[in-house]
DNA sequence: CTGAAAGCGCTTACAG
DNA sequence: CTGAAAGCGCTTACAG
């Protein structure tokens, strides 16, 4: 490695010259700034990064905490994030934590460490372990996809999305809704999601039965599974299904397609995500796209924000949602 | 920031001893070891990775150049990749150039300039420029997805991937077989895998009428105006298609089906990719899956070889693949 | 078993 | 307009 001390005696002049040309401050004359970056150019020279932040206490570099690469979800914030950080040169740190919960803090000190000059976590659920790590983190923090107390947050609607969901419903005739769900313990998803649809069913006065409301994880199987439970437990059956995610609606039509019941004409069928799957399953699926590029721009304003110290203070940001009506309702 | 200066004042020793409980190097009492301990869990101090950095040279942290985000490829390829760093404490920078290639470039110096131990390369095409760029890296470096010249390289087996569908189609009894791809410029999915195509249209002596080969870029409605092409224009109509991507094909799929061609019978379709597009499309798409997860925990390893010096030159890797062979064939 | 000191590669007052 | 020197937070011979 090349340092600045050796760019300096090659150009015959001091390493803080040399400084000043890299960094554009200060004074330097026309001829000497030519000779020094005519060195750097023929060399090859790119100053350390970490001298610098170990100097300046500045990194450009954003930590991202993610539960998984792949899903739709995080590589459309990310790109969004990325995107809108790229414009002020900064960069993102990947700490994939591929669903192992512990790993999350692990990861937050880790980041910490590296001086990283944010942090942005992708939130899948919240504890207390987590929480108090958040806390004595003490440097610019987003969460993104749950409300976490505290500290500034980008979520989406997710009770109103699930709302607006049964009301669609309600208007294309259906009064017997069923609903497939995740766990609770993920408040945006599992809890808020489900608490849309117990709402919107009491206010039109609709009956919710027992084996309408059916819990899967986050993949096209458990959609199937929910989806039978529903079909062979109840006792009235619906006419109507509300699936959490994307996912799980395919694999709640795959099992209504299989055993012969016509989408929408038997079953309507509504999912939340707008994957790209939704899009070319037959029928195509009725969904709920959350701008999520938007919500990376969003993210990566707020922490930029907070690092540039112009924050006032703890934000929460909901994102609007688009309506997709599409064949399955 | 608190320092290891400081923990030794409140341990009443001195920085060499942090340091070295830090660490787990050289000879520690117990009771000295103990009372660090306990100073540096109740600051909850982190040393600075920094500062480590620049005396012993080394980040732990991969630089991954990539096209974008969010393509199934890239997704399984840093998921794979990631989990093999992780288990040697390494992490990952992302630089996306978000298409642009000029980006490249520069993102490789940034990664050089943040001292990263290794540079990995989604590479979608090689030109001079890039060539010579990373030439003059001089740091661990792995290119994925092209197969560059003096540098290891992980790549899929485009060429026989492509044969194999061919051969596929044969076996089925078609003979005249249409082909949708992509420019040339990009070496794998271009130019090989159209090779592919002609060498084994040759290899079985069956004719290839011009109007066969049509050309798309990467989505689904350049398949599908490629597909329009190849019926509009072909004076002999083919009976089999095989494009280059999953997205083309379910671009030609959508074609065909709003045409009132029936798949297979009337047009049988195979892509390339498994995507989980392919699997949920109706009829099911038969498709070649690449190993993408394995091929990021090959690349992974490679770069770990080179950083630890034991890596013996160049190499070369060839992924396998396998051929899924559903409905649209 | 423990510590003083040098040095990693930068930037930044300060002096001239 | 230019440079000498201190210092960022660590690690590592070296000495004891």
């Amino acid at each position: 490695m090349i340092t600045i001390k050796e760019i300096a005696k090659m150009a015959n002049v001091s390493s803080t010259t040399v400084s000043r040309v890299l960094n554009n401050s200060g004074y330097v004359s026309d001829p000497v700034r030519q000779r020094i970056l005519n060195v750097i150019k023929e060399t090859g020279y790119v100053p350390s990064e970490h001298a610098k932040s170990l100097r300046t206490k500045k990194t450009k570099v954003i930590g991202v905490v993610l539960p998984r690469m792949g899903t739709e979800t995080s590589s459309r914030l990310i790109n969004g994030m990325s995107e809108e950080l790229a414009k002020h040169e900064y960069q993102i740190l990947l700490a994939n934590t591929n669903l192992e919960r512990e790993k999350e803090i692990v990861y937050l000190r880790l980041l910490k460490s590296r001086q990283v000059d944010g942090i942005v976590l992708l939130a899948t659920n919240i504890n207390e372990e987590l929480l108090s790590e958040i806390k004595q983190l003490n440097i610019p923090f987003v969460a993104v996809g749950q409300d976490i107390p505290g500290v500034s947050t980008v979520v989406n609607d997710d009770y109103h999305a699930a709302k607006e969901i049964i009301k669609l419903f309600v208007e294309k005739g259906h009064s017997k809704i069923a609903f497939i769900g995740v766990d609770e313990s993920d408040r945006s998803v599992g809890y808020l999601r489900k608490q849309g649809y117990l709402d919107a069913m009491e206010d039109y006065k609709l009956p919710v039965e027992k084996e309408w409301v059916q819990k899967g994880i986050f993949n096209i199987e458990s959609g199937y599974e929910a989806m039978k439970r529903i079909m062979e437990k109840s006792f009235i059956a619906p006419t109507a299904v509300f699936a959490v995610t994307d996912r799980l609606a395919v694999g709640a039509m795959r099992y209504l397609k299989e055993n012969g019941y016509s989408i929408p004409q038997e079953m309507a069928l509504v999912g939340i995500g707008a994957s790209e799957l939704s899009m070319y399953v037959t029928p195509s699926l009725t969904t709920i796209d959350f701008l999520y590029e938007r919500a990376g721009k969003e993210v990566a304003s707020l922490i930029l924000q907070q690092i540039s110290g112009k924050d006032t203070g703890q934000k929460k940001i909901q994102l609007n949602y688009r309506l997709l009506v599409r064949d399955s309702i």
